[in-house]
DNA sequence: AAAAAACCAGACGGTAGGTACAGCAAACGG
DNA sequence: CCGTTTGCTGTACCTACCGTCTGGTTTTTT
């Protein structure tokens, strides 16, 4: 596959997912798709073998990219303190801020979006979805064992509850964005979060 | 409208929901919903003027359902004590244990569901949508404010904020409960959100 | 039994996803 | 610099289904 072919495959994702977390995934034709993105039916189909394919590469790419985001703002966390604590509330006001500073409101999950029509979607995809979340917890797992090794808990829920509550948080932050056009909520909702763990390790 | 009227519609309303909350709302066709709810195309459009006209009246019962539910959640914790930190600690635990309760998980919330095809969507139904969201917010800072006239914060984020985390935690628990096909997620976190309630308002 | 409400059967125009294939231009390999 | 992939465009078509609507029929209600 040379270099052209890539660009415009990822242009039609691009276009795609973005169109998707507006109206849906079945609530988006490939003919609307291909007519926002200026290019043919032949040329589509080239590229993909279907719609459920393309949903699969839409679904496959988020993931990275998504872990790509986490990771960038985990390493620079990172790089700026040694504890762990401390690390974990500088990543959660990065990300505050990273989202924060987004044009507008948050386009949406894909996650979400496919969680919500479900039904449209093979055994893969949905196998595909929850393996993302799973990542996630096991991301934010990481570093919340971490910190419980140095710092006691005031709280006695499991720890990977905690880390879910971040996903939870992001998804339900997502939505009332959307929802109420307000592109403060989520970030705003994220430094809840992190309020939440500066109580739970005791940072008084 | 009669008995017999009444109770068709509300047997359509009710299997729409659950299919749409499982397909999404373009991905529902109306004859889906009739074969499954065994009635005939004419019967629908006895009853609706149209899809959307469905979609407006889904939306409608959905807000009362859900304000009837909390409603009753709240009046019960408020008859068990009269302190506004355990009123509210107590209505998240009612809530908490009545989605546990729920056969397999939760079907999913239609707010999050249209959010995520807000396109398809008039401006009507999305307006109505967004007063839903604000609607929780305005209850749930009416607990919380009763809350902090008596009980210091240890943050200092504004309450409303903290009251759109409980929509948030609920909408982003829901999703992993989909996604994950495990019904403990939501409720789990409901009682993570109440242990941020704890500790905000220093139950020591 | 009359009147109104509730529902059925089917047709219609439009569009969706998908297929097939002929052709062409640009990029790439030698 | 030339042949061959690669990467599309354009068109035509098919089947299925979608939302909508009309007209008639059954069932309640009065």
């Amino acid at each position: 596959m040379g270099a052209k072919g890539a660009r415009t495959r990822e242009h039609i994702l691009a276009t795609a997912e973005r169109m998707i977390l507006q109206r849906g995934y079945s609530g988006t034709s490939i003919e609307e798709i291909i007519g926002e993105a200026g290019i043919t039916k032949g040329g589509f189909f080239y590229h993909f073998d279907g719609k459920s394919d393309l949903a699969r590469h839409l679904m496959l790419r988020y993931l990275e990219n998504d872990s790509q985001f986490f990771g960038g703002l985990s390493d620079r966390a990172r790089s700026l303190t040694e504890d762990p604590l401390q690390q974990f509330l500088l990543f959660l006001k990065l990300m505050a801020e990273a989202l924060a500073d987004l044009p507008g409101v948050h386009p949406g999950c894909l996650v979400a979006s496919f969680a919500y029509e479900a039904h449209q979607f093979d055994e893969e995809i949905r196998d595909l979805n929850a393996r993302g979340v799973l990542s996630w917890r096991e991301s934010f797992v990481e570093h919340l064992s971490r910190i419980a090794e140095k710092y006691p808990m005031k709280i006695e829920q499991p720890i990977d509850e905690l880390a879910d509550m971040l996903t939870s948080v992001i998804e339900g932050g997502i939505i009332m964005s959307k929802v109420l056009d307000d592109g403060d909520t989520l970030p705003n909702q994220i430094l809840h979060y992190r309020s939440y763990i500066r109580l739970v390790f005791g940072d008084a």
